[in-house]
DNA sequence: ACATTGACAAGAT
DNA sequence: GATCTTGCCAATG
């Protein structure tokens, strides 16, 4: 798989700090992709496990999690973040857990 | 080329 | 919020 941008979207995903989340379109945004959300979960699915890329991270717009709920990955999802301290109600995270970069501060680091 | 598919989003109800 | 409906657009077949 060598498309360009998903090396864009793996990196921006990275700069998630511990114990945030962003959403999909937040990050396709983030990577100079708008309007390309659905790329960002197709791209988290093709990450390489040595990147280990924070997937669980990256949810909807509305804050819930985008695997069916009760499903294995919507679990392991769960407790991750949980772990984390990022708590969910109803498969909702809190708001004050929402990622707010500092847009300078982040186009810094991607620069390489 | 043409059609379908998505780990989505925004607006309306 | 929860549900629906429409719009999206690269990737895939």
């Amino acid at each position: 798989m060598e498309n360009v941008h998903y090396q864009k979207i793996w990196h921006t995903v990275l700069q998630i700090p511990v114990g945030k989340v962003a959403s999909y379109g937040q990050i396709a945004d983030l990577a100079g992709l708008p309007g390309r959300a659905r790329l960002v979960g197709k791209a988290l699915g093709y990450a390489p496990k040595e990147l280990a890329v924070p997937w669980y991270r990256v949810l909807r717009s509305d804050r819930s999690l985008a695997f069916p709920a009760g499903s294995d990955t919507a679990k392991r999802q769960r407790e991750l973040l949980q772990d984390e301290g990022v708590l969910l109600r109803n498969n909702r995270v809190r708001k004050e857990d929402l990622w707010q970069p500092d847009l300078a501060e982040l186009l810094f680091k991607l620069k390489y």
